[in-house]
DNA sequence: GTCGACGGGAGGGGGT
DNA sequence: CACCCCCTCCCGTCGA
């Protein structure tokens, strides 16, 4: 044990301590499992919920604390540009035995986190509609590839590759405007139930699912670009 | 013509 | 160990 891991597992107890004297719902219930997702979402808390807690679904997707921060030791650049985006505490990994953050998790936490409202922003979080920002779209891009410790730098371009995959299971489609997505309500309601949108998120359940009634059968992206396009 | 955004498709790595 | 999911990566196309 290093000391640079005593001092994370002493982040880790210090951030335990607070949760449980926070903590009045089920799910904080079990330092173990605090301390599990903490070690597995690879995330830091930033700072911890006040009531009411965010109803995530833990037995689900297993879904990253929601208040989180990028947390691997990050390229020069990236850490000197946004320090914001990374607090003093040193970088974890995965332990194994759990799910990968996903990119929407990501992305999800990168929204509420209003330190990186200069790389994404809400369009209209009421449909959960978000935009990059141009100009910092990459650094975006760079954290989630060092959250996800790949070796290789992350792009803008790769990113969105990865979120226009998410077009084909519906998670997140492709608004026809650029650097604009919009994420399933159900994928929205389930990350962010707790945000102020959440009631507008799942008021559009309606809406989405009478315009994408089969997912499997449907295509998403051109079908969204028909029924909110005038013209492609 | 240039550049940024987008889409196809193959491959890799981790989880089950 | 095999299979599947979720990206990751590269490359070609499109549009401003």
């Amino acid at each position: 044990m290093t000391s640079l891991e005593n001092d994370i597992n002493q982040d880790f107890q210090d951030a335990i301590d607070v949760i449980e004297q926070h903590s009045n719902t089920s799910y904080y219930s079990g330092t173990n499992k605090i301390f599990q997702k903490l070690h597995s979402s690879c995330c830091l808390v930033t700072h911890l919920p006040e009531a009411p807690a965010p109803v995530y679904d833990w037995n689900d997707s297993q879904q990253p604390w929601p208040q989180v921060i990028p947390d691997v030791s990050m390229s020069h650049s990236v850490a000197t540009e946004y320090p914001h985006f990374y607090s003093g505490l040193p970088p974890q990994r995965n332990s194994k035995g759990r799910k990968k953050l996903r990119l929407y998790e990501y992305l999800h936490e990168a929204l509420n986190d209003p330190n990186m409202g200069d790389s994404i922003q809400w369009t209209d979080s009421g449909s959960g509609t978000f935009h990059f920002i141009s100009k910092n779209k990459e650094k975006l891009a760079e954290c989630w590839g060092q959250r996800k410790g790949n070796r290789k730098t992350m792009t803008y371009q790769k990113m969105a590759r990865a979120l226009r995959n998410y077009s084909r299971t519906g998670e997140i489609i492709k608004v026809r405007r650029k650097l604009t997505y919009q994420f399933n309500p159900d994928i929205l309601h389930r990350l962010g139930s707790a945000q102020s949108y959440c009631g507008s998120a799942a008021a559009d359940w309606h809406s989405w699912y009478v315009h994408y009634p089969l997912q499997e059968d449907y295509d998403l992206a051109s079908s969204f670009t028909s029924h909110t396009t005038t013209k492609l």
